[in-house]
DNA sequence: CCGATCACTTTACACCATAAGGAGCCAGAC
DNA sequence: GTCTGGCTCCTTATGGTGTAAAGTGATCGG
């Protein structure tokens, strides 16, 4: 019965996000005592991923760090895949939970989002984790708790403010993801972004001549000045994607003061 | 100088996705005539990866479709990486770049809107493709310049336009991650999400029965019926992130139309 | 017809997750 | 106090990955 194997396998998962019975170090039975616990283990794979990212997440470099062996883990953790799990919830306890609504929804709304980008960034490998099951443990729940209190007294209908927040989420993890690949890709090649950016463009010019013809809408766009190069120390791709990230949040929270509008009338 | 290798290697790859010199099968020299070519190994990763997603996309699995061994493939093309950027482009390759513009920039950005989704979810490895080099090949520019076109009649200013667009890439992939990964998380465990969804819930509530204190907002939103059962075919979760995907792009071009009233005033 | 040159293969290496089995420790049973 | 069974942790092994290195054989220019 492979669906009950998956139920129990389930349960395991959730007992030890929940840190229900049979997961913390009790310990009473006989054998040596335990030397790691599963807090120390997500602890250390946390350190790794967000040192190596999520490439150099391997259970030997997690081993190495707390000075055992790869399969010393498998005692605490039953694979990598609950690992991550459990990485991902500790590490989004990490996230405020308190937003001033004085000010407004918006303003909360704004910060809240501000935070999560900030978050995400952070621990980019966090991206990298799936996520088909939406939300899993206690701090998922948290975050998401967070969120839909800031947007509670919109008046939205529950149905409307479900989907309002998934479409925060979906933009904030979406212009994350750009940054944070932004960031990776100079340190893997070596070279700075706008050294490669130039490079990229003089190739470009030589390999396509009829670039201007055959993407007039973009050229326009470029001698309009929409792809000013950098004046300053931020690197020219992250600098591009926060502003597209700040003027996205507006575009977005303006889409919802309508939404809401809409709802009023 | 590790900068001029990497720039020699950034001319080749160009070269090899802008189909430059160098790359096609001239072949005038000595030697077997090649028996496979770029575009054939191109082709065959990529109904490797439609078939068994981006973990089953191995060199030794493309090298077996085109009945060869791994290291073949290599001939062709320098390494994985490069591959999978010439995987990337050529699948842009399938989305329409025409869209009517008759019936308002509005219609067609989201017809657009759709398509993109429709075409991540038809090739979901292309999701996990990195994002950091936002645009490279001959086909990413067509959609590029596609998506441009359609913004251009709103009289959006240049920058503007840049962040709009990037700000709609952002969210169609942000919601076609949750879906795709929605999609493989039942057959990769074996059990249907609905199943998995129930069973969820009922050790939930088992192992923080103190659920509704701790998390008010989110139970008061439950109990409102955001979160109503499936009642039709489609998944659960899946019917959730459409629906999140069309509430969430009616929001979000809600937004551009206040953008771009702010800019004629 | 010979030898340089290419496509392609085999082999090998380092790494990965993890299954299997063995070594030593230690609480409770006697 | 000794035995024993259960526990942690180790070593080893298996089948996977990308790709470097070297070998094989076909093909063309000379």
């Amino acid at each position: 019965m492979v669906v009950f194997a998956a139920q129990g396998d389930a349960r395991r998962s959730m007992a030890l996000l929940w840190r229900g019975p049979g997961s913390p170090g009790a310990h009473t039975g006989p054998g040596p005592k335990p030397a790691l616990s599963v807090d120390a283990i997500v602890d250390a794979a946390i350190a790794v991923a967000d040192a190596d990212g999520m490439a150099g997440l391997s259970m030997r470099a997690v081993g190495d760090r707390l000075g055992c062996t790869a399969m010393a883990l498998y005692t605490y953790v039953p694979n990598k895949s609950e690992l991550l799990d459990l990485m991902y919830d500790r590490a989004h306890a990490e996230l405020p939970s308190a937003y001033e609504l004085g000010s407004g929804w918006r303003a909360a709304a704004a910060g809240w989002s501000g935070d999560l980008l900030a978050f995400y960034l952070c621990h980019p490998w966090v991206l990298q984790v799936s996520q088909a099951r939406p939300v899993l443990g206690p701090n998922e729940y948290v975050v998401l708790e967070t969120v839909v209190r800031i947007l509670h007294g919109t008046g939205l209908p529950a149905v409307m403010l479900r989907r309002v927040v998934g479409t925060l989420f979906s933009f904030v993890r979406g212009a994350a993801q750009t940054v944070a690949e932004t960031r990776q890709a100079p340190t893997v090649t070596g070279v700075s972004d706008e050294e490669w950016w130039l490079a990229r463009s003089a190739m470009l010019t030589e390999l396509a001549p009829d670039f201007t013809e055959r993407f007039p809408a973009i050229s326009a766009m470029e001698s309009a000045g929409a792809f000013a190069p950098a004046d300053d120390a931020m690197p020219y791709l992250e600098r591009e994607a926060r502003e597209t990230f700040a003027a996205g949040l507006t575009v977005l929270l303006d889409g919802v003061e309508v939404a809401i509008a809409k709802t009023a009338s």
